[in-house]
DNA sequence: CATACTAATTGGAACGTTCCGATGATTGGT
DNA sequence: ACCAATCATCGGAACGTTCCAATTAGTATG
């Protein structure tokens, strides 16, 4: 069994037919005899040939590779999100190739032009913070399906997957209200992050309509992470008049936000409360477990795979949004389980 | 700008030379003249030209792709050790496919067989559970540069990259004795994964020495995810004469066992101590922070990266094995901490 | 100004597939 | 036994690059 060099000639030569015929059995065509087709299939397996897609795809003017563009693959939301998506485009015969960008502008930009010299088919992507609308709207010449998933970027016409991030953070918030606090913060993520215009957008909703908006003030910027949670919540208790709870940006922030606090002797959801945002799995786990904003993480990451699925299928470069419902679960660290019959008072 | 279809040819057309030029151009050659130079990359930008690279690739007879095949994407330590990879492949010129095969070894086999396809320059490799020494010994016919990282595979001759998991067991569990446990369980993994014969080894190693053997009654085998932390906990804790402390499989595992004894309400570090294994990020961040074996993920993931690109350019099939140190790095889960005048008596 | 170089550019074959149109083999009807 | 129709197979061009060998332009030397 030689390697490497193994063609669809030496194939043929070897079955003593054409390569056309190697090429038809390859794809399965009925039109060769049954019994070409196993003399075929032995000199495949004889010879330890592999099939090059490369070359096929070459002739074909098209390639089964679609692109996952991902901003933050240690972010356990993220890996989530790739394994629901690649799930969802599991068995439609494509290969999804994927890449990180660790947040980075930068390097997103070379993981892209990287994907269009391989000929990608279609692209999702969940872009990186800051990323410039035009990067993405150049893509072949704006003509190939993408999908935008979990993070939407301003100005920017794409077929966008989403929970409904505004209505979440209005419900932490409004049940944060409901505890009877009267402070609230919203902890995590800037201007530059699109989701967090919705996000943000939410918190503020619910605390004009409850009469309690208190402007920018309480709320924090801070990278998406348990280190930004982390710094983010101190600043909050810094301020001269703090807040008694603290909506954060997603879950990985939330927990950041109660690691500073158990630092400081406080317990989440007694001393202080706090709500995430996504559900991610260890949300469950976390001790005090964490009240949080539930979005079908690798369900959205199917709906992802499947839109883009369809636009390639039926040529369109463009889907009707899917906004994701969510709901909000509440379990210990905003302080609803600990003591309920309390929850007018927490705040002083 | 039009797209999709701008070839080579095009651009030779636009800019008034032949497609040799551009081809010189396009691979930065110095023999071009400025002035023609200039003209080429003019046209290319005018017509909105991306390289083809499976063309090229189709005429060089290689790739610029590797491949990292990963067993669990949703795992944490395995996410941290594809962004260790990733990083360690950076600006070598290769682009990283990274496809999850979901501890499947059906699965992984059809990845590899994709990447092959493709024609992957190299793999890097954490096999799934119950992978057959086959699949992967007659990857390209033996030719392809391969990196095993993280899991060994029992009867296979390939590069490998691993942490020091007997060493690590035996000092989580010459720890636990040390603390002044006799009964010491051994929660997660089985006998289909290679690793778990070197971290039970090391397990045993160290009850042996001690006196403390006990045959294997307490390795309680179960999946390397947080479910199968919980069941191993609550089956090891229904056996007659139940253990006082466990050296789990991995973090996840140890995060499942927490998460059960918590549900019964025992605390973990006080009412029976427990060591993780790998240290991800989370680790850290329990409460009760979870004491485990320390080991540089992202490094070994650069690492591995680091001997398959050796392997490239150098044109070996085989590179010494590396064997990761690993520390124990104690925090609360285990007891230590909480009371360490009295650790002579925790068991009864 | 011819010659001998060197520098810059070029045409065309090759990489491994697919698929069209053509050819050869087989079948069935009369 | 012959013709038409169908079935199975085949040859060759094409896909977009790279690179060799060949050609042309340019420059220094005598």
């Amino acid at each position: 069994m030689p390697s490497g060099k193994v063609t669809i000639v030496d194939i043929a030569r070897h079955a003593g037919v054409s390569k056309s015929t190697v090429s038809l059995v390859l794809q399965g065509s009925a039109r060769v005899k049954p019994n070409t087709r196993r003399r075929v299939r032995e000199a495949i397996t004889a010879l330890g040939y592999v099939y090059n897609r490369g070359a096929a795809n070459l002739r074909l003017a098209r390639s089964t590779i679609v692109g996952m563009v991902i901003n933050d693959l240690s972010n356990p939301f993220y890996a989530e999100l790739a394994v629901g998506i690649e799930r969802g485009l599991q068995g439609a015969g494509f290969i999804p190739l994927i890449a990180n960008t660790a947040e980075t502008p930068a390097r997103q930009a070379q993981v892209l032009q990287s994907m269009q010299e391989q000929r990608v088919v279609g692209l999702i992507i969940s872009p990186a913070r800051g990323t410039s609308p035009q990067t993405l709207s150049d893509l072949a010449g704006g003509d190939l399906p993408v999908v935008l998933v979990a993070r939407p970027v301003p100005g920017l016409d794409l077929t966008l997957v989403v929970p409904d991030n505004r209505r979440g953070a209005q419900m932490a918030t409004e049940h944060l209200i409901a505890l009877g606090h009267r402070r609230i913060a919203f902890l995590g993520g800037g201007r530059d992050l699109a989701v967090q215009e919705d996000r943000a957008g939410g918190y503020r909703d619910a605390l004009t309509a409850a009469g309690l908006s208190l402007g920018d003030t309480l709320v924090i910027d801070s990278p998406t992470n348990r280190d930004g949670g982390r710094s983010a919540l101190e600043a909050v208790l810094r301020l001269a008049d703090p807040p008694t709870a603290a909506v954060c940006f997603n879950d990985v922030v939330a927990f950041g936000a109660c690691s500073a606090l158990k630092a400081r002797g406080m317990e989440p959801g007694n001393d202080f409360a706090v709500i995430g945002f996504d559900d991610v799995a260890d949300a469950r786990d976390m001790m005090p477990s964490l009240t949080t904003v539930s979005v079908d993480i690798q369900g959205m990451g199917e709906r992802a795979a499947h839109a883009l699925l369809r636009m390639i299928a039926e040529g369109r470069r463009r889907l009707p949004d899917h906004i994701g419902a969510v709901e909000l679960t509440v379990r210990e660290s905003c302080g609803a389980h600990r003591r309920p019959a309390e929850a007018g008072r927490v705040p002083a």
